[in-house]
DNA sequence: CCCGCTTTGTGAACGTGTGCACAACTGCAT
DNA sequence: ATGCAGTTGTGCACACGTTCACAAAGCGGG
């Protein structure tokens, strides 16, 4: 999809790819190693080389030829570009079973999203602790996002509510959503929605599973976000 | 990637949607919509119309000009091409906070991906009850996947633990994997992987968000198996 | 200072995916 | 019967993404 630019405009297939570089430059920064060459990345994100350097190139000329990548400095241009030069803190809408689960993986803070509010509309849920998160009714959502300064959502309801926690979203100020319910969110021109399926998945791989049982063995299912490894 | 064919070979752009358009079937059906068109599928799964006939042709040439199709049909055909005639019981390693979400999460029962067990390596977890599963030691496994005849396995351990976790369902006899960690996995030819990485959906997020903030509103980020919406 | 080794950055070929536009076909009304 | 409105199925052109292959460039040794 058309994606207005900026300054100089990077390829979604490779936004999609640096958030996985950063992960491993950064895993490779606290292991003390201070320059990797493409085909090291590539190696570890399991891509391919050219690939790599292809992706990197898009964020200007920043290797070193006949050496490669110095790692901190990569760290720095990658975070740089994805916008991860401050923290988005990030408000929860639904506190069942995944809102609970999301709420207390650390993983989100220390990747710089803290959680700044978790709600839901149900009140016998308001007021239990997760994840060291009170959780707030669905009403206190607006107030939530502008003293905070939340610009991403994250849908964690039961698919019919998912719509409804959408529009508030969209109304509380909210300009970004992760949406886990298993719907097709409508949101105004200008919203970014990301969908992560669970079940979708297990359906694509149940696809490729079925596939096998007919034929011969074979590498498979890359597909986009989801990467498809097979070493 | 390549994906050796069977009979004919769908593409995998469009294997990512047919559960979509499934999803959305069904719920057609369950409100005894009978018939849809191209173009009603396509409002309601969020894309063009022109794709859902390409992609639907690929089932085979199910539709009936001037009419549409037949809403039970096409539930049938797409069930049976992604191989969802049966159901596919997965086991769950990690009984953490994710682990337990995903156990308890009813949605994977009711769509065909019942849990045959969840498992983890902290003798302390094992016994507890999540989602009416009790929670097994790992090395039950080779037997839980043995007897129930899985062939899916979910990876939802801490990201040092991930690689162990996948050796130990590859040598179990799963042959499908779907990653929660944030790690790649190197598995053996022939098996499948898809990761979903809960991080890297909000860094994708962070770099439309960031990139709003310095020009015009614009449409965004698709992607892959993250549906982009911006109606 | 030059030579050979290494690795980047990128032009170009190729492959995959998307969307338009329209012919082919269906069903209904007259 | 015939015509008309509706909708599918698909050829084609284009956009996007991937990979190869190689020239350009840095580095170290002698």
């Amino acid at each position: 999809m058309p994606v207005e630019r900026v300054r100089r405009r990077i390829p979604d297939a490779t936004v999609v790819r640096l958030p996985i570089y950063l992960r491993i430059l950064v895993e490779q920064g606290e292991m003390e190693v201070e320059s990797i060459s493409s085909e090291g990345l590539a190696e570890l994100a399991g891509v391919n080389a050219a690939k790599v350097r292809k992706d990197l190139s898009y964020l200007g000329t920043y290797g070193t030829r006949g050496v490669g990548y110095e790692v901190a400095f990569l760290v720095y241009q990658i975070r740089r570009e994805l916008g991860l030069t401050h923290d988005w803190p990030v408000v929860i809408v639904g506190a069942g079973n995944l809102g609970q689960a999301l709420a207390g993986y650390g993983g989100f803070g220390e990747r710089g999203f803290p959680v700044a509010g978790v709600v839901d509309i149900e009140p016998s849920k308001v007021g239990s602790v997760i994840g060291g998160v009170r959780v707030r009714h669905i009403d206190d959502l607006h107030q939530i996002v502008q003293s905070r300064r939340v610009s991403i959502g994250v849908v964690a309801t039961p698919p019919a509510a998912a719509q409804d926690a959408a529009d508030r979203l969209v109304r509380a100020g909210v300009t970004s959503i992760l949406n886990f319910a298993p719907v097709v969110l409508a949101v105004p021109r200008g919203i970014s929605v990301r969908k992560v399926d669970l079940a979708v998945e297990l359906q694509i791989l149940s696809y490729y599973e079925q596939r096998r049982a007919g034929s011969a063995l074979h590498a498979v299912a890359s597909g986009d976000s989801g990467r498809g490894a097979s070493a």
